[in-house]
RNA sequence: GGAGAGGUGGCCGAGUGGUCUAAGGCGCUCGCCUGCUAAGCGAGAGUGUCGUUUAAUAGGCGACACCACGGGUUCGAAUCCCGUCCUCUCCGCCA
């Protein structure tokens, strides 16, 4: 969400924002007239009231000379009191409307970021570790699995519908101490606080995240209780704080949190439907930061490398691509995704997308911050970034460490966590 | 789920219809004093919005709103009424 202020300040700045972004810059037009009207109102019931106040304040000290003009006064407030009435619902219907467009608005981009249309236009940025090599032709992670029998996917959808599946044996356990891994890392490695969080949250929370009100399509959801199941630890994290002023000597504060991921992906409906690369439910390790907001450039980039050591330690072949401003998310001001090769299915994996949100969930969250203890209330920034997301490492560690002989290898600095060093052949039932 | 109690400023806590800017305490900020980060004295300090002044989204001035949230009664509500949410105690149920 962005400052009235600065909007009216400043519009083709952020009609500009919205080009690039490849949306409609008129709302932007549509806000500042709302805007307008919205002042006038607020002046004319603030005098109003005013009026009204000191009529009743003149009756609560008796500075009237009879009862005739005690009634006079009354009748006075009463008919002030009408045209009162009559405005606050022209008022709040007006607010009600320009709280709902500048909900709608995205972020602005930062000015590092390329100009483009779409992901065809973002640069890889940065490139390490070597693709694997084999004697034979690699398998993609579904027909390894297959092979294995360790991930059920016809009973997956018998339980759930498409897009999920039943991992099985050393492969859940896998996937479990991957999550172990990550969270022991961050918090060991980068100072991260870990937090145990609530996996259902309540409507504001997404609102405060920037789910919500556009991307509604995306959340599952139960509406008698304003439940909604997360699609990202992002949500309940960036809630934490809100409505809160902290003092900022507590900043920067780095939280790490696992959380499953709850997402119905209507938008890549037909994508990546084979094997697990896109599910309804898929577990992440989330990194998350408070900053000051001269700081966030300098964290984001700190926390990229933060995840890019993961996949580093696995020794998974990675790169850094930097998103161009038409595939930026709706939140964010920057992103860089850090994408893994799979070595079976021959593609660049996203596995993590760390963004700069700056402000713009601090002001949607009121998330603010006080220099000195009389300071002035700031805006907080915040920034995220997967830490990694499960699946698609598994998806990494199963295709690029498949074995001639159809076992998968476990990296080095997992084997204490899985208490093997192979997965092969798995039981059936 | 049932019964009862309650939700006040950073914290504690007073306040059941009108001295308007919410008592008091703790903590906080500034100043003074005292030969040291202790005590004492004095002063100050909430958040947001609108208007005005201004180069200023700095500061000043004025107004409005905010005592969990939403509605109602009243000329006037922290205070009375209704609804919602939350907390605590007891009971029930339960991993």
């Amino acid at each position: 969400m962005h400052d009235l202020n600065l909007i009216s300040q400043s519009p083709t700045k952020y009609k500009h924002y919205l080009e690039v972004r490849n949306e409609n810059p008129l709302i932007i037009d549509q806000i500042m007239e709302i805007n307008r009207k919205r002042k006038e109102l607020i002046n004319q019931l603030n005098n109003l009231r005013n009026q009204k106040n000191t009529i009743s304040d003149k009756i609560g000290r008796k500075q009237y000379s009879d009862d005739k003009e005690k009634q006079q006064l009354i009748q006075q407030s009463n008919t002030i009191d009408q045209e009162i009435k009559s405005l606050e619902p022209v008022l709040s219907e007006i607010e009600e409307s320009i709280k709902h467009l500048l909900l709608i608005v995205p972020n602005v981009v930062c000015d590092d970021v390329p100009i483009g249309k779409d992901s065809t236009d973002n640069i890889i940025v940065y490139n390490e570790g070597e693709e694997p090599v084999f004697s034979f032709e690699p398998l993609p992670h579904w027909e390894i699995a297959e092979n294995l029998s360790i991930i059920d996917f016809e009973r997956g959808v018998k339980l759930s519908g498409s897009r999920f599946y039943i991992m099985k044996g050393k492969l859940a356990k896998l996937q479990r101490a991957l999550i172990n891994f990550f969270l022991d890392f961050h918090t060991q490695k980068h100072n991260y606080k870990e937090l145990y969080l609530p996996f259902i949250v309540k409507r504001h929370c997404l609102e405060g995240a920037g789910q919500l009100p556009k991307f509604e399509d995306n959340l599952y959801k139960d509406q008698e209780d304003d439940m909604w199941l997360v699609p990202t630890a992002e949500v309940p994290i960036t809630n934490i704080y809100r409505d809160e002023i902290l003092p900022s000597d507590v900043l920067p504060l780095y939280y790490v949190a696992y959380t499953p991921c709850f997402r119905k992906e209507k938008i890549a409906a037909g994508r990546d439907v084979r094997g697990i690369k896109r599910g309804h439910q898929f577990d992440k390790v989330e990194l998350y930061k408070f900053t000051l907001p001269e700081n966030s450039d300098y964290e984001l980039e700190k926390l990229v490398q933060d995840a890019c050591d993961i996949l580093r330690a696995l020794n998974l072949p990675f790169r850094i691509v930097k998103l161009c401003s038409g595939d930026l998310g709706f939140a964010s001001a920057k992103t860089y995704d850090i994408e893994v090769w799979a070595a079976g299915c021959k593609e660049w994996l996203e596995v993590s997308s760390c963004s700069n949100v700056m402000d713009f969930q601090a002001r949607r969250a009121n998330i603010r911050f006080r220099r000195t203890p009389t300071s002035k209330p700031e805006y907080i920034h915040t920034l995220n970034g997967s830490g990694l997301a499960l699946p698609r490492v598994v998806i990494a560690i199963l295709e690029n460490f498949q074995q001639k002989d159809g076992n998968i290898k476990i990296p080095e600095v997992l084997i204490p966590y899985t208490g093997f060093e192979k997965i092969e052949m798995n039981w059936k039932y």
